[in-house]
DNA sequence: TCGATCCTGTAG
DNA sequence: CTACAGGATCGA
């Protein structure tokens, strides 16, 4: 489900719903989306047992949402691919494949609830958090996203644009749908080298990236804030993505599906040369 | 840079 | 049954 506009969505709906609750107790259904590690099971566990921490405000940082706490720790909390996070009315009612949840006060819960459990949850100082998150590359719907920094970032490297447009260092937040799509706009082909795309295509591409995700985050909020869980997005219409062996709707040609660095990439060969 | 890996569900 | 899934990390 997540990528930018989706994780966008989440954050939104969170701090409408979530900031200002008390958590009472926090309960980890799959330890291993702590990262097997031991310390922080037990940090999580006993998070809720000194003192009630009360959600503070809410924070994005490309993929990953930062619940900041009164406490001054934030939890961190990675949906990868099938996560989702929100609100329910009533602790008692929670989802099948919850694999955290926060109990509040009040008796509503804050559910992390993942089908496949390959997200993940950890509890931070503001420190950590910091150094956790200094790789992560710019925030593409911010100010510093310039059309110049892009293209700077991109000189002299070899990545496939794809790759680049997907490698969280560079650009934060936009994934395989997006990366796809992105690409499809601006005309290039997903296997050229970034460091060998034209200046004027560097630039369409940011402009694409940031039109792009723009348009997707409306539909992620609209998707959100249909009653009850996340509907995934039928709403947003992808140009490429999962429409190998379909017509392009420019050129006419055949959309086809490749690999790269173990992700399927669709794109048309006639138009993305 | 490739492949395996963490998991579960669904489509063919 | 196999392939694939809107992610990221690790080791060869």
């Amino acid at each position: 489900m997540p990528e930018l506009p989706e994780v966008e969505a989440v954050c939104r709906n969170l701090r409408k719903h979530a900031v200002g609750a008390t958590i009472s107790s926090l309960h980890i259904e799959r330890p291993r989306i702590t990262g097997a590690n031991v310390e922080q099971a037990l940090a999580c566990s006993s998070l809720t047992k000194l003192d009630s921490p009360t959600i503070s405000h809410i924070d994005r940082r490309g993929k990953n949402i930062l619940i900041h706490l009164s406490t001054s720790q934030t939890i961190r909390i990675h949906l990868r691919m099938t996560g989702n996070l929100y609100v329910i009315p009533d602790y008692r009612f929670r989802p099948a494949a919850t694999s955290a949840w926060f109990e509040f006060t009040d008796g509503r819960a804050l559910v992390f609830q993942d089908t496949r459990g390959l997200g993940t949850l950890t509890l931070h100082s503001a420190d950590e958090i910091e150094k956790l998150l200094a790789k992560v590359g710019p925030e593409p719907l911010s100010r510093q996203f310039t059309a110049e920094a892009f293209i700077e970032s991109a000189k002299g490297v070899r990545q496939p644009a794809k790759i680049f447009l997907m490698d969280q260092r560079r650009v934060a937040g936009l994934g395989n749908i997006y990366a796809a799509e992105a690409l499809f706009a601006a005309r290039i082909n997903p296997r050229k080298p970034i460091g060998d795309v034209s200046r004027p295509k560097l630039k369409a591409l940011h402009a694409a990236i940031l039109a792009i995700l723009h348009d997707a985050v409306k539909s992620a909020v609209r998707a959100y804030s249909a009653p009850g869980a996340f509907r995934e997005g039928e709403d947003f219409a992808t140009a490429v993505y999962g429409r190998e062996a379909e017509r392009c709707h420019v050129c006419n040609s055949v959309i086809r599906r490749i690999t790269q660095g173990g992700r399927s990439t669709y794109y048309c060969p006639r138009c993305q040369r």
